[in-house]
DNA sequence: TTGAAAGCGCTACCAT
DNA sequence: ATGGTAGCGCTTTCAA
């Protein structure tokens, strides 16, 4: 019969793989951080770390040497392949570094982005990767005082809390109107979630007005609906209200790909062609609209390089703090290029 | 001019704040764990912490008490808007009891899992999500030596880890394929990815292939190609394949409702009708395929409630594990539905 | 190339 | 209700 206890085993520690290496901890220490040993040490702790299956404790590491190789990272939703694709290109650098990723859902929620940033930062993490430019003064301060290195993704802000990486949304929604009215669209229309917390969509809805302003085409046609993550469903409700109440309108652009392909469905059904009877464009190129009939005119942004970038600009000011080497504002302004495809 | 020094700044520590409110260490940490104190100690140590800005070092707390309050979960990709949503389910059981979620993704590949699996357990968390059932013999030791609570989600597996979450991907495959010969469809053709890597979508492929013989239904006609995660340009270039091959085919079932939309879309390119002329399938039940036209017929499984669950479970194991109490082997299986929509 | 000692910031435990 | 003491398991620093 064995002895089948459920008590607490502690698990092995350094001081164990030592001793059964017959060297100091220390030495065990430095085999772990992969510096000069001698061959024959080496060998030997290696198999006693083998043979216990030791695995360090990141707590006391981090503890002892002041470095958690932790990188937080904080999104409004974890639902929208392009914030994926940001945390993902981000999570690559991180991996590639040999760090960890820690990850914070805000639901677009100021105060959840707050409350996060404060929880998170218990942890001591190496840098701070945020979604957009606009946070409550208290998460500015949070992050000042821990003197975390910060990156803002998603938008150009003018004043970042430190760096930032990002285009401006409002330039790339107007580069769109522009785009249309190039065309030869004269009654654009524009269809958006009704949420304020979606900063992202209103600088795109402010864009739109500015350009349908400085282009002189008329009254702003806005259909404002729905909560954010905007989704498929929300494009279809939107473009029936828009239609309704301007039923002349030639052309819409929607806040998000998914939005504009919920709008085309909805066309379809009601028998209008796109982009014959009605253009419609997106925004975030999305995969589906590289793929639907039509193909969907939109606007692409990078949200894979955004992470990356992000990423390596936290790991060089992360670095540059250990140094004490001043870190200064610094903005990465990346670029955004309207696709003409087949829906307009 | 301001003495603008560089030099690191120690934050402020417990001792500071004790100091600062005329009380012991002993009495912040109280008061930080929500312990009783009397109300004029409580106003002094919040206003000190204020006042400071103090922030505990995770770290410390960590070695001190034992417990790190990490949920670590790995994912084979973050850009599956299924595993995110697996994930936000996770995050969000997570967040509601305090802890924090670190998170891998293994990028379909079972030596990065391990890899993951190592480096992660060093921040000893408190469970750990895994996706499927498939794990290197490496993983499973590793994981089995630290006793850490651990769930693995989207395969109900006859011999977990530990604990399971999941469906039958087989069985639900297969449910797929009867459905569709009830309606009629008898040269059912299957398009998948070509990676044994992908576990999940090789025991759909299983499912079709039982089903299909069990219902007589002639040779299998399989169109295996590409690379996971299965995106929406490989449903468009797999049927293209599969008709070529198989020019009699009447109905498609495809590994995933994304690959399943690339079809549609490449038929309709083709002057091929959905479904009159081929009816088509899909699994998992995105947004998209509600949403398209025609919607598509696929089988719905519930990744948010898997998420959910999986840190439900976690949670409940964790406690045990702090009380000593044993934790038995648990397979929770979860529904699947089969949706029919217009496609089929 | 290796080792011994000190201590990182917190919590458990036992006093008071 | 509050405080003192003793570590948690590592890395840093200095010495050999």
């Amino acid at each position: 019969m064995s002895n089948d206890t459920t008590q607490p085993i502690t698990p092995p520690r350094m001081a164990d793989v030592a001793e059964l290496a017959g060297v100091s901890k220390m030495t065990v220490s430095r085999v772990l951080a992969g510096k000069s040993v001698s061959q024959k040490t080496l060998q030997r702790v290696l198999e006693a770390i083998d043979s216990l299956g030791y695995v360090p404790d990141a707590s006391a590491g981090t503890l002892s040497s002041g470095h958690s190789e932790f990188i937080v990272a904080l999104v409004p939703s974890l639902m929208s392949s392009n914030f994926a694709d940001t945390i993902r290109g981000l999570n690559d650098v991180v991996r590639e570094n040999g760090l960890c990723l820690l990850l914070g859902d805000t639901g677009y929620q100021p105060d959840q982005e707050a409350l996060l940033v404060r929880t998170l930062l218990r942890h001591r993490p190496e840098g701070v990767m945020l979604t957009g430019s606009s946070h409550l003064e208290i998460t500015r301060k949070l992050l000042r005082q821990a003197e975390v290195p910060v990156v803002e993704t998603w938008d150009a802000s003018s004043d970042p809390i430190e760096q930032s990486v990002g285009f401006c949304n409002a330039e790339a929604a107007a580069a769109m109107v522009r785009h249309l009215h190039a065309r030869g669209y004269q009654r654009i229309g524009f269809i958006g979630g009704a949420s304020a917390l979606d900063v992202r969509g209103q600088q795109r809805r402010t864009g739109y007005l500015q350009a349908v302003s400085s282009l002189a085409l008329g009254a702003p046609r806005l259909m404002e609906y729905g909560e954010s993550p905007i989704t498929m469903s929300h494009g279809g409700e939107s473009i029936g209200r828009l239609l309704d109440k301007w039923p002349d309108t030639d052309a819409v652009m929607c806040v998000s790909d998914l939005s504009a392909f919920g709008a085309i469905m909805q066309c379809h059904r009601r028998g209008l062609k796109v982009p014959d009877d009605i253009a419609i464009a997106g925004f975030g190129d999305f995969e589906v609209s590289r793929f639907c009939t039509p193909t969907i005119t939109t606007v692409a942004v990078a949200p894979y390089a955004m992470g990356r970038r992000a990423g390596e600009m936290l790991l060089v000011s992360a670095k540059n703090r250990r140094e004490g080497v001043p870190r200064p504002k610094q903005v990465c302004v990346t670029g955004y290029q309207v696709l003409q495809r087949e829906s307009t």
